[in-house]
DNA sequence: TTGTGTTTTATTGCCTCC
DNA sequence: GGAGGCAATAAAACACAA
């Protein structure tokens, strides 16, 4: 098996460069999680992105971009999915629906291809902006990219009140692999209008149809909530059931408690929640490649403020940006995204929340030990500003402390640098094939426009990329990726109360946490 | 060992935007 | 018209059960 794998992937560096043969060469695990890492970050990445990806992974631009398109089918193949079954479920129930206007209960059947569930990126974008008060500056510096890219990708289109609900009960009903993009509902929990087109001249919540298509996304959601009316708090223990609070003390224990505690674990009545969404067999990283990972350090990849600088730069000269930028999540980490393939005892584990889902079957219960994890994800929330302010790029004194903090606990999951390399990019072995040769040539002269104006950017991307792989990381930061979605989730709650939005959530420790940070 | 089902990768065509 | 994205499709790679 690992033999196979390790020909596989030599075979694999070696016939990059030939893809014309028909057959088929499965990415390396490493460049799987690069471009997973990456793709978590950047839904669509800009063609320097992409090659700077490609050359990274020694893989061909061509490669990478079809791997982002088959990656988004894939999301919203998932999503779709997860619609269905949400739509399946409610309708079973007999709810009748809050659909708003419009659509009433036929909310499964897309009325549009791709319509309800997959914003246009672009769209979204504009109206994260408006919706959310962000500023263009906010934009530029990566609030409205990141904010609206996730929300793009997220199924979570429940209008208002019912979305956070949703993120608290669905994080998986966006793609699983993107636990993340939760994180970016407002701190109102009010996601922004789902017809951005629209929205962008509105600048206002939407109506109608808009927030009929944010209703009737998760009609689920929409109908619990509905019935649960008063008995739901968006923070507190679901159904109306009241916990006692929590001893003196009982975030001190490793096992710190519910707040680190996966929601399928603490929370069983919560259908959605990671731990309840159903495992498909994959064969993938955990079987089909070798447990140890080959290093490479995609940390410059995704590389923090390189990215972000670059992106910085391009934001301001580029409408059309479609990425998010917080690729300053990696300001904490700056190191390799293997980080995340390998456990603290050595196996191989999630390069990042996406394979946490596939992988969660052969962490079993040791997934659930977390031992590590409050300390881990604490240290890092405690590290979270200073380190990644320590690691702010020139030029990034003006960002706020919301962007640090926002970004910093995204995506980073600091854990031990990787310091093998072990994976040779042999990028001029895979030369990219001549119809990409080709094919540059005649996007020659449009690159030319871009190449001007992100001649710098590039150029800083470079450098700075080189710079950031020798980035220690504290160890502070470092923690297991079995933590990974626990984390995520306390961070996604920091999130909510950075974003300086009305926050209508209540007394839970999204409050304190947001308190300290500031 | 083989058959089956699933996932991933590559290709192609169409559409939209600039 | 070119570029980028999406969707459909085919096929390879893989996992798993019999």
């Amino acid at each position: 098996m690992e033999e196979s794998c390790e020909l596989q992937s030599e075979e694999n560096n070696v016939s990059m460069g030939m893809m014309k043969n028909k057959k088929r060469k499965l990415k390396t695990p490493a460049q799987v999680a690069g471009l997973e890492k990456f793709y978590n970050e950047h839904k669509y990445p800009t063609e320097e992105m992409k090659l700077e990806l490609a050359v990274e992974l020694g893989l061909t631009e061509k490669q990478v971009s079809g791997w982002f398109c088959h990656r988004r089918l894939k999301d919203k193949r998932l999503l779709k999915d997860e619609t269905v079954v949400n739509c399946r479920q409610d309708r079973s129930s007999g709810v009748v629906q809050d659909r708003g206007s419009g659509l009433g209960q036929d909310s499964c059947g897309s009325t549009k291809h791709g319509d309800y569930k997959y914003l246009d990126t672009k769209e979204v974008e504009s109206q994260g902006i408006h919706d959310n008060g962000f500023s263009a500056a906010d934009m530029a510096y990566g609030h409205g990219n990141k904010f609206t890219e996730n929300v793009n990708e997220m199924e979570d289109t429940s209008s208002e009140s019912s979305s956070y609900l949703q993120d608290m009960m669905f994080p998986q009903g966006q793609d699983p692999y993107d636990m993340e993009s939760s994180r970016y509902l407002t701190s109102t929990r009010a996601l922004p209008p789902l017809n951005p087109k629209s929205a962008i001249n509105m600048r206002h919540k939407p109506s109608g149809y808009l927030k009929v298509k944010g209703e009737i996304e998760n009609a689920a959601i929409t109908a619990v909530k509905k019935q649960l009316e008063r008995n739901y708090r968006e923070d507190g223990p679901l159904l109306g059931v009241d916990f006692d609070p929590l001893p003196p003390g009982a975030f001190e224990g490793q096992n710190a408690g519910p707040v680190h505690e996966p929601y399928g674990v603490s929370n069983p009545a919560l259908p959605n929640s990671p731990d309840f969404s159903p495992v498909k067999r994959q064969p993938g990283l955990s079987s089909r490649y070798p447990l140890h990972m080959e290093g490479i350090d995609f940390g410059s990849l995704h590389g923090g403020s390189d990215f972000q600088d670059m992106q910085d730069k391009k934001a301001r000269h580029s409408i059309k940006q479609r990425q998010n930028f917080y690729s300053i999540n990696h300001f904490p980490t700056r190191n390799s995204s293997l980080d995340l393939l390998e456990g603290d005892n050595g196996e191989a584990s999630a390069y990042n929340c996406t394979k946490n889902h596939r992988i969660g079957v052969m962490l079993g219960v040791e997934g659930m030990r977390s031992d590590s994890t409050s300390n881990h994800s604490d240290h890092y929330e405690e590290n979270l500003v200073v380190k990644q302010t320590d690691l702010l790029p020139h030029g990034y004194d003006n960002l706020n402390l919301k962007n640090v903090q926002r970004s910093g606990h995204v995506k980073s999951k600091p854990s031990q640098s990787v310091r093998n390399s072990q994976i040779s990019v042999r990028t001029e072995e895979r030369g990219p094939p001549a119809r990409m040769a080709k094919e540059q040539m005649f996007k020659g002269s449009r690159k030319a426009k871009n190449h001007q104006r992100n001649a710098d950017g590039a150029r800083m991307l470079s450098n700075e990329i080189m710079d950031a792989k020798r980035i220690k990381v504290d160890p502070l930061q470092q923690y297991h990726v079995k933590q990974a979605p626990i984390a995520e989730i306390d961070q996604r709650k920091i999130q909510r109360s950075v974003v300086p939005i009305s926050a209508s959530f209540s007394d839970d420790e999204t409050a304190d946490t947001s308190s300290s940070l500031d």
